[in-house]
DNA sequence: AGCACGCCGACT
DNA sequence: GTCGGCGTGCTC
């Protein structure tokens, strides 16, 4: 190896590795060790060929049984297996080698997570394609004005195909066949027809945000915010910062200082937003203050995009990232700073695969690479709330709303005594808000977190519920689709008059409210009011989103009903009303972070009424409104909420002041789960200190046609959860037919 | 994760 | 008799 031959240069011909026992002389017979990007136990060694020189973090492709695969080179050959069964490295890709920052990163999340370092490398290397040299690619647009030759058949395959070109960038012919579902044939009929402009696509350009713009005028308090931070980017050691401030304060422009000092340094930044898809209203900020969009890295991108994208990080031509969880594993050349922006939001854990939470995977990157790091929240994770008070992670509050916004006034509007009419679910006083509030002509959000027309729909001659047939959960009635739909694993079936269980016709009864069964009411209520629907299934890309959050904007709508969707980021000045329809939901179930997650949620919900000069008023209906989340938001006292929440905490044990790690038994075959959960639960670690819950039935004990039971492992903070779950495991013999997924710092308890 | 090898049911 | 179902086990 390059590394290693230029060491051993200096020793009399031997590296120090050549002398380790069961290691080889380098020359004798050169050999790396190369990780797959496979769920292997470990490393495979591989044969260097003569001619070729290879170092840590090369790409590779090497032989593995029948087949060729990529991978990394990780280090020297162990030298385990025998030299005869080696088999050479096929080639080495022409890229920037794996940095070291990034090797030590998929080895930490493995451990941490407990996930063969294989499985974790396979997010560092999910653009194969990236790794051959770039060429530039056909692609189509649509030609303006082209009239169809005479006989030219417009299929329904061709015209979806032109819809997409009517819809978007120029595109390849595969890309649009993937897209439009067909055959790439047809793209190529529709271009022999000349109704295609062919083009040749370069590599994606990328912007160039630039630092050098100036940014807008700070508060005195963001100012302080923005040298500190500056100050920790330009240092280039690692920190964690939590950056405190309410919706509004003005925490973004205040981190926008830490990319610009990092790219003034000549680094990359990070930031991880957790449903970038839906951030147009973030990156036209961004693109405002530096002239140029960052990169995005979602789940959405074009397969051209994402190749583009991932080369161009590793060849530190791009500046600013700014993604989803995943973004994580790029191969950034000189990454200066990671923001988590919302760092209290549950869609940073990963839950399927390897299981993480990509915030403290972030920390733990930021360490390894000597960085800061930046978790930003107006209504910060508990865990992050008490790393902050006890000095594990510093803190920046940004006091009040920037621009001299006043903070909404929460109302608790008791349902007990308030009630709606029957089969109504506004109470009356919401009702008189609304009435008020279109007098005014401003605009109302009401918020349910429930898409559909109704949760549960239910038979009224025989009581029969319908259920999903692969999950422990309800048919969700969409009358809007027509559909029933399961949420979970994404089952469909047309809606029908008639009861699958006794036959009766026109006896199924819709059972509590979702979004589609609130517009429902809005458009009894208040038939002239502009209504409509915001959520994740009624809006389709993050084009869809753009459109209606400018219809919002534009004041061309008066009321909004929505789910979480709408709970991000948006602004409107013209937005003084928010109902919440149902404050209560999040606390059914009873988890551990049902409280907190509420409290976020609703916190965040509340943050979107009176952002401009206008006050803003917000009604949460419960029955409940003794309750301590609901107290906190009605009194605005987030410091009592989270002290509350955290001696019940301290006091139970739980996180943050102890670990929690799940294990998730699953499988087809219900007795073969049932057996080794009970195996596990007899060979589970117990002392004075670590506890075994279970096993128990995972709330979604059937999902996805799999059955699923859950244990749950307690112990102290102190303790290392990892190597006695690694024991554990290896006391009992896991059927092939069975999984058992390891969940360290569980966050759902599904 | 793939892919081959292997061992039992319904077809030309 | 063979095609093919997917259980089991290996890949440097």
């Amino acid at each position: 190896m390059r590394e290693n031959s230029a060491r051993s240069g200096a020793a009399s011909g031997h590296s120090a590795q050549a002398l380790l026992p069961g290691t080889v002389p380098a020359d004798a017979d050169p050999r790396v060790r190369v990780l797959l990007p496979l769920p292997l136990r470990e490393a495979y060694d591989y044969r260097v060929p003569a001619g070729m020189t290879l170092v840590p973090g090369d790409y590779v492709e090497v032989p593995l049984g029948p087949r060729r695969v990529l991978g990394v080179v990780w280090g020297d050959g162990a030298g385990v297996v025998a030299a005869a069964r080696l088999k050479p490295v096929v080639r080495r890709f022409d890229v920037p080698p794996m940095p070291e920052v990034e090797r030590k990163f998929v080895e930490w999340v493995a451990a941490y997570t407990m996930t063969p370092p294989g499985h974790v490398l396979r997010m560092a290397i999910s653009v194969p394609s990236a790794l051959e040299p770039a060429k530039a690619m056909l692609a189509y647009l649509r030609k303006p004005d082209a009239e169809p030759p005479p006989g030219f058949k417009m299929t329904e395959p061709r015209r979806r195909v032109l819809a997409l070109l009517d819809d978007g960038p120029p595109r390849t012919p595969a890309e649009l066949a993937e897209e439009a579902g067909c055959g790439v044939t047809v793209v190529r009929g529709l271009a022999e027809a000349g109704l295609l402009e062919p083009l040749l696509l370069q590599p994606t350009k990328l912007g160039r945000p630039d630092c050098h713009r100036p940014g807008p005028t700070l508060s005195a308090d963001q100012e302080a915010a923005a040298a500190d931070l500056r100050a920790r980017v330009e240092s280039g050691v690692y920190s964690t910062v939590l950056l405190d401030g309410v919706t509004g304060s003005g925490k973004t422009e205040v981190y926008y200082e830490a990319i610009a000092a990092a790219l003034k340094a000549g680094k990359q930044a990070l930031v991880l937003l957790p449903e970038i898809a839906l951030s147009a209203q973030w990156l036209e900020r961004f693109a405002r203050r530096f002239g140029a969009p960052p990169a995005e890295w979602h789940s959405e991108l074009t397969g051209a995009q994402r190749r583009d994208t991932w080369r161009a990080v590793a060849n530190g031509e791009v500046p600013v990232v700014v993604g989803a969880r995943s973004a994580l594993f790029l191969p950034y050349k000189n990454l200066g700073v990671i923001i988590i922006d919302e760092e209290h939001d549950s869609a940073y854990k990963q839950e399927e695969g390897s299981i993480y939470h990509a915030r403290d995977m972030a920390v733990a990157r930021a360490h390894l690479g000597g960085i800061p790091t930046v978790l930003v929240s107006a209504t910060p994770s508990l865990e992050t709330k008490v790393n902050a008070d006890s000095n594990r992670y510093a803190r920046i509050e940004l006091p009040g709303r920037h621009g001299g916004a006043v903070l909404p006034d929460v109302e608790l509007v008791d349902l007990r005594k308030d009630r709606p009419p029957a089969r109504h679910w506004l109470a009356p006083s919401l009702k008189t808000a609304i009435e008020q509030t279109l007098a005014e002509k401003e605009q109302v959000m009401l918020f349910l977190n429930r898409r559909g027309y109704a949760p549960l729909t239910l038979c009224r001659a025989c009581g029969h519920r319908l259920q999903c047939p692969n999950c422990t959960a309800w048919l969700v009635e969409h009358r809007l689709a027509r559909k029933l739909q399961c949420h979970h694993c994404g089952l469909s079936q047309p809606l029908s008059p008639t009861c699958p269980e006794c036959g009766e016709e026109g006896t199924l009864a819709a059972c509590g409210p979702g979004v589609e069964r609130i517009a429902e009411e809005v458009a009894e209520l208040f038939p002239d009011a502009r209504a409509a629907i915001m959520a994740s299934d009624t809006l389709f890309g993050p084009r869809a989103i753009q459109e209606m959050v400018r219809r919002i904007a534009d004041h061309e709508l008066d009321i909004l009903i929505g789910t979480q969707v709408m709970a991000k980021g948006h602004h409107f000045p013209m937005l003084t009303l928010v109902g919440v329809v149902d404050a209560d939901l999040g606390l059914a179930g009873g988890d551990l972070r049902a409280g907190e997650r509420t409290y976020q949620l609703l916190h965040q919900v509340a943050g979107r009424a009176g952002r401009g000069e206008r006050p803003g008023r917000v009604m949460l209906q419960t029955y409940m409104p003794e309750h301590p989340v609901m107290q906190a938001l009605a009194a605005g006292d987030r410091d009592g909420f989270y002290q509350l929440e955290a001696e019940m905490r301290l006091e139970a044990g739980m996180p943050p002041f102890g670990r929690l790690a799940a294990l998730i038994v699953s499988g087809e075959d219900a007795a073969a789960v049932e057996k080794l959960s009970i195996a596990l639960g007899r060979a589970a670690p117990r002392s004075d200190t670590v506890a075994v819950l279970g096993p128990a039935p995972a709330p979604l004990a059937l999902l996805r046609g799999r059955h699923r039971r859950r244990l749950l492992l307690k112990a102290p903070r102190t303790v290392q959860v990892q190597p006695l779950i690694a024991r554990w495991l290896e006391q009992v013999d896991i059927p092939p037919n069975v999984r058992v997924q390891v969940d360290v710092d569980p966050y759902s308890f599904l």
